[in-house]
DNA sequence: TAGATTGTTAATCGATTAACAATC
DNA sequence: TAGATTGTTAATCGATTAACAATC
């Protein structure tokens, strides 16, 4: 267990995100109700199964009618921590890190990202998205004890594992990894690896699949 | 079965990519042969896990001594089709569209990248990371034919769905989709979301978990 | 040879889906 | 009231893990 936070309903904390998207609309839309089959409907998925993640929310809808909407999200907020801010530095201020920075979704859901750190002379002092550039060789002596509690890393791959030391020594708990390199961290230290090539491997199999079912029936 | 594409084994192609870099490591290193269990504490897995996912690139094992390094690396990128190119296009030049661009590790594997789009008249004419960008409105004029097999969709949200559209017109049949929006395409094309708010979520019920229990612990 | 590692077959685990009574 | 939708309990499905004979 060395390591390893053990999450229940993994998947289902997984498709949060964008139920409370679908609420979110229907909130603006001026609705106080909304049932899981629209919900499911407009996800292309089962109702039963957003129903059995929306219980682990906690909140109870009404048959007939579904679940009450305001109440719908701040408890997904609620459930996920979204209600409260996260400090947040971005290390790697490539372009990657850069468009992390400037997403609006991210901000309005807690991340603060109050830093960037990067070893690009020519980027230190300048800003991405409002967000101040440091030298990433000050990381350390700069971080603790501002409360940061997650670090977004988005170095390039041969820099990954030094510099996420350097993130661990600088007492940032959570680490978002945009690299391809699985870290190595002692316990305590919680990673989310954000594996691009494996999305890239889901579309190019699904594209091989389907290209061989074109050649056999035609 | 409308609009899916069924992939078996999802969970093992997408660990694939990892094992792959992990191999490819272990070739530029002069080794011959890797066992599964080397690849699997390197990931910390389970040996028996990376057997099975191993299994399904038909390579065969060498008891007491593992699987050939130089076959395996050909069967995994063969089994992904990432043995052969895969003409794409970035729609949406900003950070993130740039970024993905840029990735080595994404053509070395057959991405190639041949245009990007946007709206934005000032990036017109400009190019990324080499890619050329065109405005968004030519983008059905200009891509058929050319044999585009992916889109790499990284609008803003608003644009995610009418910019879809503009994609299938063109005749691309296989969407790299990095925008919060759940995309409503015809029978016949691929989509493979990118959700980086789920990643998020994940992060944030880890993070809220262990402080839970430290909270429980002292 | 002895032992590490394989591939196969079976068991377990967890997530999804089905069935259905309860109810607004 | 009638019927759509809920929450619960059970069944199914698929992925992971365990056990172990085969073997280099």
């Amino acid at each position: 267990m060395t390591n390893k936070t053990k999450v229940s309903f993994g998947p289902s904390i997984r498709r949060l995100p964008s139920y409370l998207h679908i609420i979110r609309n229907a909130q603006s839309g001026g609705e106080t109700f909304i049932s899981g089959t629209v919900i499911a409907t407009e996800l292309t998925l089962e109702p039963i199964q957003v129903r059995k993640d929306l219980a682990i929310t906690g909140i109870i809808g009404k048959p007939k009618k579904g679940y009450p909407v305001d109440e719908l999200v701040v408890a997904i907020e609620r459930y996920l921590g979204w209600n409260r801010e996260h400090k947040a530095i971005v290390v790697g201020a490539g372009n990657l890190g850069s468009a992390l920075s400037g997403y609006q979704e991210f901000k309005n859901h807690g991340l603060n990202i109050i830093a960037a750190f990067d070893t690009d002379p020519s980027k230190v002092g300048q800003t991405i998205h409002g967000v101040p550039i440091y030298s990433l060789e000050t990381l350390e002596t700069q971080v603790p004890g501002l409360g940061v509690e997650i670090a977004i890393l988005t170095v390039p791959s041969p820099f990954a594992a030094s510099t996420c030391e350097s993130i661990v020594k600088a007492g940032v708990k959570s680490i978002w990894n945009f690299t391809n390199i699985k870290l190595k961290v002692p316990e305590g230290i919680t990673v989310w690896r954000e594996d691009l090539s494996s999305g890239y491997a889901m579309l190019s199999v699904m594209m091989k699949i389907k290209h061989k079912s074109e050649l056999e029936t035609n």
